[in-house]
DNA sequence: GGTTAATGGTTAATCAAAGCAACTATATCG
DNA sequence: CGATATAGTTGCTTTGATTAACCATTAACC
């Protein structure tokens, strides 16, 4: 499978460009939306937790969530491990959230038109392949 | 096909940090490495071309184009009209250019090992039909 | 129980990559 | 000839990530 690399990245820029676009008047980006996303599957969640869950370095993660503070998508929650910094989707958060879910589920509506779901779905299982052979 | 794009996403940073990691005692990166890949297909290029094919501002052609140049992997070509910069890959870019190849098909090979070949070859088409889509 | 080690988080400095705006030089067209 | 378009460069800014060093708190252990 020669090019598959190169095949699989031409499609980067391009997509993560439209999700930026799309997510801008939030003063959002897609890294920014991951914390957001992962927050609104589990309720909250340490910084640690998230890192780990991406792969990025924790002092990310620091970053976005101080972004995300600012912008008063999220909030501390109370936990009994003082070091550490639960953290929650505020009201305001989970309002956004859910209006840019609905745009990104039309973005990918729109750019995954005319291809055969059962494609897509094998797609998704090659996604999961691949990165289990990564790690 | 709700997560599509999440599931597409999950695979960017690992892979590109698999990449970037192989191309590093080459003092190459995924991006320098995208113009040795196109000069390798087309002998001699000029900057615009480049910016076109892979969908980025000149300014950051300029850019890769004078590192690589600094690394000694390609150099211009002389050309009838003065404004345009054709360039083509040295002696030495076209070697270390196969060092690289072999490498990259290695774990090319590797990371999708196992996987059935007909569902990488749909996954190919699916790229494709996305990119289609995303212009 | 008190010292040591591990864990969670932050800060600072650095780097890579990309974008925009403004500019120079050359070509083309009227 | 002069206006306009094209190719490339430079400078500045932004985004995102990394590493290293550090502080605070908790856990482990003799």
């Amino acid at each position: 499978m020669q090019g598959f690399f190169r095949s699989y990245l031409s499609v980067y820029r391009p997509l993560i460009q439209a999700l930026n676009h799309l997510l801008h008047p939030y003063e959002l980006s897609y890294s920014l939306w991951q914390v957001m996303l992962y927050l609104h599957e589990h309720e909250h969640a340490s910084l640690v937790e998230i890192s780990q869950y991406y792969g990025i370095e924790k002092p990310g993660v620091t970053r976005r969530v101080q972004r995300l503070e600012e912008l008063g998508y999220l909030s501390c929650v109370p936990g009994n491990d003082r070091r550490e910094k639960s953290v929650a989707l505020t009201e305001q958060g989970l309002h956004v959230y859910s209006e840019c879910r609905v745009k990104i589920s039309a973005l990918e509506q729109r750019i995954t038109a005319g291809i055969d779901v059962a494609a897509l779905e094998q797609t998704v299982v090659v996604f999961r392949q691949l990165l289990g052979n990564l790690k």
